[in-house]
DNA sequence: TCAGGGTTGTCAAACGTTCAACTACATGAC
DNA sequence: GTCATGTAGTTGAACGTTTGACAACCCTGA
């Protein structure tokens, strides 16, 4: 890289990157261990069921639930494997493309979803909105969307998302 | 858990949190695949080679750099062991613990970091500073803030802090 | 000097992710 | 029709990380 150019970090800079680091290790390390624990299961796990759980018919094709789990397919293909062994998630034809696979929650998978979802709600509750004043929360909110969305990022080729970015979820989730 | 005790997000809240969540999904794979991919380093390992470059002698004993990297110990251990094969960190007996041992920072280590870090500094500037008000960065750092410190969480037993809780890191980093 | 309590670090097995084929199907041009 | 090209998804092996059991060690007090 040419060094004259390189834009370092200003102090203030530096000090919200590093808190933000310990922040999100302490928090996701709160969160994921909270649903190993009480629910045995792993947070990737819990975001794709969540998917499902609001999709039509709890039912994606697996391209879908890829793109709206930021995962790649060969990684979403393992996961559902696992689910499915779990018998939380079964895998159907697609009845308009024959090349394609649809996965579905089953009702345990649903009823696993709802056994553990307060606490988990409790747990996010805990470790960050207990913590922050509604001034916050969306202070939050706009920071995340700025980093989230706007030009593609150089360094990622995340196959920079047709549908991703002016996505806007706001239904249920913990 | 009790069912009607349980304190839901609000769809503010809720919205907050998905925002955050993709945007840590983007942020992080473009951070650590700029790393991996121009440098090949790890952001684990990168972060642990920070901790020892600011360390006096750029040496930390294996328990202080455990604890800086908020790692558990054998996590660490097997870092630094491929630290060491790569020939950027070497271990040596502590002196004044005959049981501990002592990861400092090699030359040839140091020059790795040197290389790496203005790429690191550019891309989390793209990745997270360009995009935000000089605001929105200290609202930023209030928030993380909040979430990293303060009461211990329920939920982990991080063998709560120590000296990890009072911890203010303003040095350098990317 | 010897035990007990606590800490420090290592090792091996279990788990998850990535990478690179590979099958099967769809689509458009000729 | 059929050929080339692109898309959907799966699979298995290599790789890295995390976990828990274990061994080595220090320090205090009798």
């Amino acid at each position: 890289m040419a060094e004259s150019t390189t834009r370092w970090l200003t102090g203030e800079e530096e000090r919200a990157w590093r808190l933000f680091l310990t922040a999100n290790q302490i928090l996701f390390s709160a969160v994921e261990g909270q649903l190993q624990r009480d629910s045995d299961i792993p947070h990737g796990y819990y975001e794709i069921l969540v998917r499902l759980s609001e999709a039509d018919g709890r039912a994606l094709r697996m391209s879908q639930l890829a793109e709206a789990s930021t995962s790649s397919k060969s990684r979403l293909s393992h996961a559902v494997a696992r689910l499915e062994e779990r018998g939380w998630v079964e895998r159907l034809d697609c009845p308009t493309d024959r090349r394609g696979q649809v996965a579905r929650l089953t009702d345990v998978g649903y009823a696993a979803l709802e056994a553990a979802a307060p606490g988990h709600a409790e747990q996010v509750r805990r470790s960050v909105f207990d913590r922050l004043t509604s001034e916050q929360v969306s202070q939050l909110a706009v920071i995340s969307a700025a980093i989230a969305t706007g030009p593609r990022l150089p360094g990622v080729d995340v196959t920079t998302c047709p549908s991703a970015c002016d996505a806007e979820p706001d239904e249920l989730d913990a």
